[in-house]
RNA sequence: GGGCGAGUGGCGGAAUUGGUAGACGCGCAGGAUUCAGGAUCCUGUGAGCAUUACGCUCGUGGGGGUUCAAGUCCCCCCUCGCCCACCA
């Protein structure tokens, strides 16, 4: 009977869909998975590219569910924000008309890749019965002093329209669309996710199931720095600045000292003053330059000689105070102090401005022409003289303290969460301004703000919502006059922060969830996404699970136990995407070789952490793989005898293989885990092919495991076969356990080295001992011939692996 | 500039604690079946030398080291990928 995966995929697709095999209720008596995905945006054709991490996600649910977890296979759709307008925008269509007909294209493809889901919790942010709950999520940060509107300079998309989160912002350039951003001063809303930086810094006890390269991804981003601030004094004037220092040993070797040309005494200093003019054009020279020229390093730093001198505290010196673009407001105070022996950059400044450079640290002989920053002596620094840096650096501080000029502080690289966008397709920020009353929450009676529908929505710089009158135009909440509506929205990323709690109680109308729901299925024990959301979606969501467990809601703080990131599908060496024109459709490959052809293959193609090439060829060989896994199911005729050696031996594989896929799954190690049944299943051919032919009993449990073994990856197939030899439904089965007794091999092959190389190979039993390995290396006839009667030097003895005569 | 990861046949890739390098698959070659093609099955397939001996030599980016034994551990170098980067 021929292998025909198209009379019988669509029958059990429906079967699992009818039956709700895969919906899930709280349980008590069976252990909880929560197994969650990334939720996609509704982006429409699925690729090769999408589907491998469906795949993984849809085998861990078949897999986590035959061990006997009651699992929750929830999915969703991040269907509101950038990526979806800008895709309905492209269609020329309504972004609620394209990203449900794109919904409803992507459930048809993934029913037809064989991926079950508990459908009955499915979301989408766009829906107000979602986003109701994001704004109720914002006045609760808003009520904590979590959530404040500032002006400040911000990452300007000129292409998008819109304002851009730190993190949305790569090299300089817009996340989304490639294009270089500017810096704007605008009034916008933040959330204080700083406010957190030191609880969201990677806790190896916490997120010992996460990729390193994740961790220190956010390790990095969020950039802790420990050091000292410390006031300095300007010569002759009131004026006090603060600079921020993580070398305070290096203190005697300042020579300089800097703002930054945003910094507020810049304007202070130079107002009244000869360098007035001179000194503004400087500061809007500088602001002028983009985000991409003012991070280049390799270029001259400029500067600017304010005219007066700074004292350093420790030494009482007058040093000059520069304005240079290579000091930030956005970091520490600001400010800093210049030690140009010690730090590359103000040695740059230094020869560039020609200033003085003294070394506080001793460096390496022949070492010379740029700053030293290791560790050694410290020298010219007066009382610090003769310490190390860690002596130096903690003495420093001591004295700072006890002068009171300064404390020991920390600084982080992790800047607000700005969270207003100034396009159509997002949750309204629910906040209303008013002229008497200021800025006033919308009470939460009055959730949802209903996000208005309207005609133009294109982005044009303010948000289309602030055209829509009667939605701008409303009473104040407080004092009843009139007001006007925030018409800004939320950036798309406060949808992804919380979903995957609202997988726990999708429909409740009265509350985000209840506690108790979550308490049962969260937090994610496996969550799946890539890598490009290391420090966005997966650093706020974190935050949010934190602001959530301080108001009481949630019992924990990490919102995901264990984390995957797979790796990405490449072709003609760029990643599959559409924009690309690279993409390869599984429509024709599922018609041609069917979905559990395409699946094993997405799994077989390489490990699952790393990028994988696509060829068609691959599926050829998957398929070929299930073909004989068919035909030994429908064509094999099996007879009545007495078990022998190799029966014994091909239940002793199917239990082997056993323990090596369950491990592997585990670990996702899908592609060792499909070579080992690849294994099995050559096994049970040569068995079969054997001149005593197959044994009933021993062919049916040896393929009934090879069965189970491929439920969760070649669900189709496997349940179809399944079913055909008698049995019920295969998802239902539990996964079987291995045998310790059958997993022991009886003999193995020991090998013979002398002097490392291979000379002989035998057979031995297992539990052989070293004596008795060594006495059976040095009896073989070749050994002893080739020995020709000399005296080993060394014997080594690993049983039953190996024996090492040494010469 | 700093940090992390990787480099294995023609190709994708295997290889707990150092212990048979190349599992599994693709491709390729030969054979069987077939009118033919396709499909299927069998055999072979790291390189070189042999083929009298399934025997020898070399072989996991390059060089050195530790060890009875190194893809695996240590040092130096090369190449590629990723992350951070004027963050004080």
């Amino acid at each position: 009977m021929q292998y025909d995966p198209g009379s019988f995929e669509a029958k059990w697709q429906d079967r699992w869909e009818q039956d709700k095999t895969f919906y899930a209720v709280e349980d008590e008596s069976r252990p909880k998975f929560a197994n969650i995905q990334m939720y996609p945006y509704p982006s429409g054709v699925l690729h090769m590219g999408h589907l491998r991490n469906y795949t993984y996600v849809d085998v861990m649910t078949r897999f986590k569910r035959m061990q006997g977890f009651n699992v929750l296979a929830p999915m969703g759709w991040d269907s509101f924000g950038l990526p979806a307008e800008n895709a309905a925008i492209a269609a020329g269509v309504h972004p609620r008309e394209f990203i449900e007909s794109q919904i409803a294209q992507m459930k048809v493809q993934l029913r037809r890749l064989g991926a079950v889901y508990d459908w009955s919790r499915e979301l989408a942010s766009h829906e107000p019965a979602y986003y109701r709950w994001d704004q109720w999520l914002f006045l609760q940060l808003w009520e904590r002093g979590l959530a404040y509107k500032a002006n400040a300079p911000v990452n300007w998309c000129p292409k998008d329209q819109t304002v851009l989160a730190n993190e949305q912002v790569v090299e300089g350039l817009c996340e989304r669309c490639g294009t270089a951003v500017e810096k704007r001063d605008l009034d916008q809303w933040f959330f204080k996710i700083t406010e957190y930086a030191d609880r969201l810094l990677p806790d190896d006890s916490q997120l010992e199931e996460w990729p390193p390269r994740v961790r220190v991804m956010q390790q990095n981003w969020i950039g802790r720095s420990q050091g000292v601030t410390f006031g300095m004094e300007i010569s002759g004037r009131q004026e006090v600045f603060d600079v921020f220092t993580t070398r305070p040993d290096t203190t005697f070797g300042m020579t300089f000292a800097v703002l930054a040309p945003e910094h507020p005494l810049v304007e202070t200093l130079l107002a009244g003053s000869d360098l007035e003019e001179a000194g503004r054009a400087f500061v809007t020279e500088v602001r002028q330059e983009s985000d991409i020229d003012r991070l280049a390093t390799d270029r001259p730093k400029k500067g600017f000689f304010l005219g007066v001198k700074a004292i350093n505290p420790i030494n009482g010196t007058e040093v000059p105070l520069y304005m240079a673009d290579y000091v930030l407001m956005g970091y520490g105070t600001g400010a800093i102090m210049a030690v140009p022996g010690q730090d590359q950059r103000d040695w740059d400044f230094a020869v560039a401005h020609d200033i003085e450079i003294i070394r506080t640290v001793q460096p390496p002989d022949d070492f010379e022409g740029e700053a030293y920053t290791g560790d050694g002596v410290i020298i010219n620094s007066d009382w610090l003289d003769g310490l190390d840096k860690d002596a130096g650096i903690a003495q420093s501080i001591e004295w700072f303290e006890g002068q009171e000029i300064g404390k020991g502080d920390v600084k982080y690289r992790l800047r607000d969460w700005l969270i207003s966008r100034q396009r159509y397709w997002g949750a309204p920020i629910p906040m209303i301004s008013c002229p008497e009353c200021g800025l006033v929450p919308v009470p939460e009676t009055e959730l949802p703000v209903l996000h208005p529908d309207v005609e133009d929505y294109q982005p044009k710089g303010r948000s289309p919502l602030a055209a829509v009158e009667d939605f701008v135009n409303v009473g104040c909440p407080s004092c009843g006059g009139p007001a006007k509506r925030e018409t800004d929205t939320m950036d798309t990323f406060v949808d992804s922060s919380w979903y995957f709690l609202r997988y726990s109680d999708p429909h409740n109308e009265d509350a985000i969830f209840d506690p108790e729901k979550v308490k049962y299925w969260m937090p994610v024990d496996l969550y799946v996404g890539g890598v490009e959301h290391a420090v966005l979606h997966l650093l706020y969501a974190r935050f949010i699970v934190k602001v959530l467990a301080d108001m009481g809601l949630v019992e924990f703080s990490e919102p995901f136990l264990r984390m995957f990131t797979q790796g990405m599908i490449t072709k003609d060496g760029a990643k599959m995407s559409k924009s690309k024109g690279n993409v390869v459709s599984p429509d024709p490959l599922y018609d041609f070789y069917g979905a559990d052809a395409v699946r094993l293959y997405e799994l077989f193609i390489g490990p699952a952490t790393d990028d994988a090439v696509w060829t068609d060829r691959g599926v050829e060989g998957t398929s070929r793989f299930l073909k004989k896994v068919w035909r030994l199911g429908t064509e094999v005729e099996t007879v009545d005898r007495d078990a022998a050696d190799g029966d014994r031996a091909v239940i002793a594989k199917a239990h082997r293989t056993l323990r090596k896929v369950g491990s592997d799954i585990e670990r996702f190690h899908f592609n060792t885990a499909v070579a080992a049944l690849m294994e099995l299943n050559n096994a049970l051919a040569d068995y079969v092919r054997s001149d005593d032919g197959a044994r009933n009993e021993t062919f049916d449990e040896a393929y009934g495991m090879l069965l189970k073994m491929l439920a969760p990856m070649a669900p189709h197939m496997s349940h179809e076969l399944w079913e055909m030899r008698g049995g019920e439904i295969l998802a239902d089965e539990s996964w079987p356990d291995w045998d310790p007794d059958l997993v022991v091999e009886e003999s193995v092959t020991m090998v013979v080295q002398i002097s490392g190389k291979v000379r002989a190979r035998l057979e031995v039993a297992t539990g052989i001992s070293e004596d008795e390995a060594i006495a059976l290396a040095l009896g073989n006839e070749r050994i002893v011939g080739l020995l020709d009667g000399l005296e080993p030097k060394r014997v080594i003895a690993r049983p039953p692996k190996l024996v090492n005569i040494v010469m």
